[in-house]
DNA sequence: TCGCCTGTGATTGGATACAACAGCTCGACT
DNA sequence: AGTCGAGCTGTTGTATCCAATCACAGGCGA
């Protein structure tokens, strides 16, 4: 069962030590522990991970290039604070591409996938069961990268990883309410449908699955903070 | 005319060293200059551009990660080689992507747009009518870009960008003839489409153009070199 | 008191020095 | 003669060092 796992040059399980950093900033961010426009300090990342300025600068990098930090010349790195229009972009990406990849995902249906998709759906409620927001939110996101994972196409599971990360950040900054309860039965519905390889059923519950998180969002233009501060003293 | 260039952190026209010898990689990749398999060693990219390997470094990371370019642990950086499977792949999400692009397109459009649109068809015209190859499959290129750029949907447009680069080395490894007409009409036929704001037809144009670039492909799955030999031997 | 200016500390940008690893040559042994 | 192995060489990986830049604080002048 693990020699599903390809051991390409793009190390999905990544034991070099960048990765490691990467990894470890990028689940900071995602399970929303950093928040957008945190300051990521070469020094302070590099004692924690006990490693050189080298090394964090290039996972930084990676990082920026992901869209999850900005790089600021001469100031650093910080956590990326996307604006309304970047989520309204995601989302519309998101919905482009999604459908398609459950489409792919079902032509690879295996057993194997099934059990994986199941057990993901089992942590997923767990999690949720026991309030885990973090881990809910992280699941969430892996939910979407395992399904596109099963599609076999890795250039749109490149794809979909910078979505996803993004969408964290976006769904962070942006939610209405804080109701965790976001789509562990969406996904239940997804996987069902994929079981049946019901393509169209798939691409619909999708689809609707995107439209709703996107709807519980207030993507209002002046969201950030320093800007509604301007909003209260001009009126 | 200049004042449309944005100077976001992005920085587009890229002033800065490592940006420099990005594009210059880039170009000499994507105008079939260097082949796939190249080494890129890093004293000799930073003496031809006059800088240190930690410059060279980023580029090349930064070109790993749009996948033109492949690093292999304590190998070095080759230009990469793509297989057949991923020319599918790229021309799968590109038929997925570019469609959607030219539809945001055609309502940004605008005289400026169209004027800039018309001047690039000059310029294609015109490396064509000189049989100037180099520049043919770099403004090719470029044109998908520029629709991009027009959409105004920085995601997409950011996808594109790898896509595009790593088509370019696509068609390089696995085009049957060598003749350089493969889109200038086409590009008319899109661009005609855009000022008359008809998306259908923009649409379908850009999917049949796709359909015409990879149908000229030989995708046959033991490509590489190397390869080729081992059959050769066992035959 | 407010605003500007400059000095100082901290942080990043870039280059260099050192360590680790891969590939090759040459030689010895079978 | 062929093969295996040790050492050598050149390249990459990582750490550290110096320079450049920014942010802030304090002082000076209006």
């Amino acid at each position: 069962m693990a020699a599903k796992t390809r051991q390409k040059a793009d190390a999905p399980d990544a034991s070099d030590r960048v990765s490691r950093i990467r990894e470890g900033v990028t689940a900071a961010i995602l399970e929303h522990r950093l928040l957008p426009g945190t300051k990521l300090g070469e020094d302070e990342i590099g004692e924690i991970y006990g490693a050189s300025r080298t090394l964090v600068r290039t996972a930084l990098q990676q990082l920026a290039h992901e869209g999850i930090v900005n790089i600021e010349k001469n100031r650093g790195a910080f956590v990326a604070r996307p604006t309304p229009a970047d989520a309204r972009e995601v989302f519309e990406a998101r919905r482009l591409i999604e459908p398609t990849i459950v489409d792919h995902a079902i032509d690879a249906v295996s057993p194997a996938w099934l059990d994986r998709l199941q057990q993901h759906l089992a942590e997923e409620h767990e999690a949720e069961l026991r309030g885990d927001a973090r881990a809910s939110v992280r699941l969430s996101g892996e939910f979407h990268k395992l399904v596109a994972e099963m599609s076999g196409h890795s250039i749109y599971l490149g794809f979909l990883k910078e979505l996803i990360a993004r969408s964290s950040l976006i769904i962070l900054l942006y939610r209405r309410h804080d109701t965790p309860a976001c789509g562990t039965d969406h996904h239940a519905g997804i996987v069902s449908a994929i079981r049946k390889r019901d393509k169209q059923a798939a691409r619909v519950q999708m689809l609707s699955h995107l439209n709703e998180i996107e709807a519980e969002l207030f993507l209002k233009d002046p969201a950030a903070d320093e800007l509604r501060l301007a909003d209260v003293l001009s009126a």
